[in-house]
DNA sequence: ACTATTATGGAACGTTCAGTACATAACTAG
DNA sequence: CTAGTTATGTACTGAACGTTCCATAATAGT
């Protein structure tokens, strides 16, 4: 009945993301996307929207799959199709099944943190981003990027108490959520990767010896 | 000789720091400048140069601002000026020679994190949040903004050995940095500052313990 | 009072921005 | 083959951007 499209929605979108994470929101150009997403300007249009429309949905397409890998990694399962192959290969190589409960959270953050290449690991977590770059300029922006952001967060600790079984709180997940955040800009200042590992090291060691130290009330 | 200026250099450039502290250097735009400086457009690049070399200026200015501040906070001296006069009296009422070291410790968390204003402590560190917005879009400010915040961190880490006379290592500094860094980002992204101070207590009793947990090896 | 020097105000610059209008191309149902 | 529908490419719009230019105002030394 009509002419059909030309281009790959899940193509053009994840280039989008690409666009977005990299630059943030503001900095990305309407030339830029059009450049990426290899579209013209009417197709863009006409397809979705306008920027901001187009934001919000990269948005909740990049929640869905950030979600997806944090739990899928934890898992031991198949990497969603959003990481490239190094990285799957890395993980493929882990074996998380066979290390500790520790071990698996150490080989996460790891892999989150340091491993799959300097150009990824520095882009820092989109949605982090877009909440900190919207914070006093776009309040809907901002409210989408947190309601985001939080079933994220829950993943994590979710999968995180799962391979504790139990033997951790829902407060020692949230803890080490925050280090989380803090190593991922630290990383970003230049601390060095041996450092980094020390320190993950010592919040796991600390983690371990949890129930000697930290009451639950 | 000549004209005498008409403003106040410090004035106008805490207001240019508070402007790009607030929305950052992107989003800042020249009529924002112009408007929160009181100063016309010629006047601004005569006195000035340009957007850029007045934002580095401004982040030199504040960087040593916060060194300062971070400093004096942990040595329980006077504010600097460019602190609201809420949190300098707040700040005198902690008596912090009186306290244990843990305690300035907790004190500087709280200060720094929680206790200033909801305004203040949302808008996070000007250098930091530079360092993630030019991080791909502006090679020579991200250089700057990364040169200038080490002293700020080295400043909080040497403060933390002085208090802690020398019974916690460097890298426990950086530790603590890290979470600094963290809880920043937490708070952003809503977190209750119930859980906020729950997460301090944990982690200072835990740095508490360190000679039980932690090699320094 | 005159001159040199600097500060200031305002108009205008070219560029880039996100978004629109419209003609045309490509397809399908009839 | 034709009519109808949708995708696409190009030219354009008005607004906002950072920056420059020039005339003018205000001072200090001579």
């Amino acid at each position: 009945m009509a002419r059909p499209q030309v281009f790959n929605q899940q193509w053009v979108l994840n280039k989008a993301i690409e666009c977005f994470w990299i630059k943030g929101y503001g900095e990305t150009s309407l030339a830029d996307l059009l450049t990426a997403m290899n579209i013209s300007r009417s197709t863009f249009y006409n397809s979705f929207g306008d920027k901001k429309q187009l934001f919000m949905l990269c948005l909740r397409v990049y929640g869905q799959q950030a979600h997806h890998i944090s739990a899928m990694t934890l898992l031991n399962n198949q990497l969603g199709k959003s990481l490239d192959q190094t990285s799957a290969e890395k993980l493929a190589k882990v074996h998380i099944q066979k290390l500790s409960a520790f071990e698996v959270i150490k080989q996460f953050l790891h892999i989150v943190l340091i491993a799959p290449n300097k150009e990824l690991s520095s882009r820092g977590c989109l949605l982090v981003n877009t909440l900190a770059e919207t914070a006093k300029v776009d309040d809907e922006l901002n409210r989408v990027a947190a309601e985001l952001i939080s079933p994220v967060k829950l993943g994590f600790i979710h999968q995180f108490k799962r391979v504790f079984k139990e033997e951790v709180s829902i407060q020692h997940g949230e803890w080490l959520f925050t280090q989380l955040l803090g190593w991922r800009l630290q990383s970003q200042l230049g601390l060095s990767s041996e450092i980094l590992e020390q320190q993950i090291d010592w919040s796991l060691r600390l983690l371990k010896n949890q129930s000697l130290l930290l009451s639950n009330a």
